[in-house]
DNA sequence: GCCAACGTTGGC
DNA sequence: GCCAACGTTGGC
């Protein structure tokens, strides 16, 4: 059985929703809420227990990397899905047949300092077409490669 | 299958 | 709060 490689993502959350501290405080925390197709299928049918997750703040005064995260479990259909009264009910999904599904995020650790959406614009050329700085980019999950998810990482330590 | 209208995302 | 860029919806 050939071992598939360690995958990389980046995964959007909106501080005032639910921030890096937040995902600390509890440990573990089940991404609902995503009704694109695409972010879907990314934690559906490529997302593997261990791949690591970029925590990124969108929204807010200093948009950016915050914080590590890992992929926590197997996917399994978002239960707001089912919620008549949640924001994110879909009367067209079924728990026969689900229409959305998360995995868990687990906390890593915070960053000592954000890495901001400027910053990682001054790096676009050696990130080599990174998904998050593609123009018009909307995706709340997407996929970082290995070399992206190491330059990214090495920026903590400089001074921006 | 086309496309206008609408709703949402997210940087600024 | 504004608005560009999208994705989705639904009439035809």
């Amino acid at each position: 059985m050939a071992e598939k490689k360690r995958q990389f993502w980046l995964m959007k959350s909106e501080p005032d929703e639910f921030s890096i501290t937040d995902l600390g405080r509890v440990g573990e925390e089940p991404w609902t809420g995503v009704r694109n197709y695409q972010a879907r299928n990314f934690m559906w049918k490529q997302m593997k227990v261990g791949d690591g997750v970029f925590f990124y703040h969108s929204n807010c005064a200093i948009p950016g990397v915050v914080g590590l995260a890992t992929v926590a479990s197997t996917p399994y259909p978002d239960p707001t899905q089912f919620v008549a009264d949640s924001d994110y009910f879909d009367p067209k999904s079924s728990p026969e047949e689900p229409r959305w599904w998360l995995v868990n995020i687990g906390f890593e650790r915070a960053l000592s300092r954000t890495i901001s959406l400027d910053e990682i614009r001054n790096h676009a050329e050696a990130l080599d077409d990174f998904a998050l700085l593609r123009r018009g980019n909307r995706l709340s999950v997407l996929p970082v490669t290995a070399a992206q998810w190491k330059h990214i990482l090495s920026l903590e330590k400089k001074t921006p």
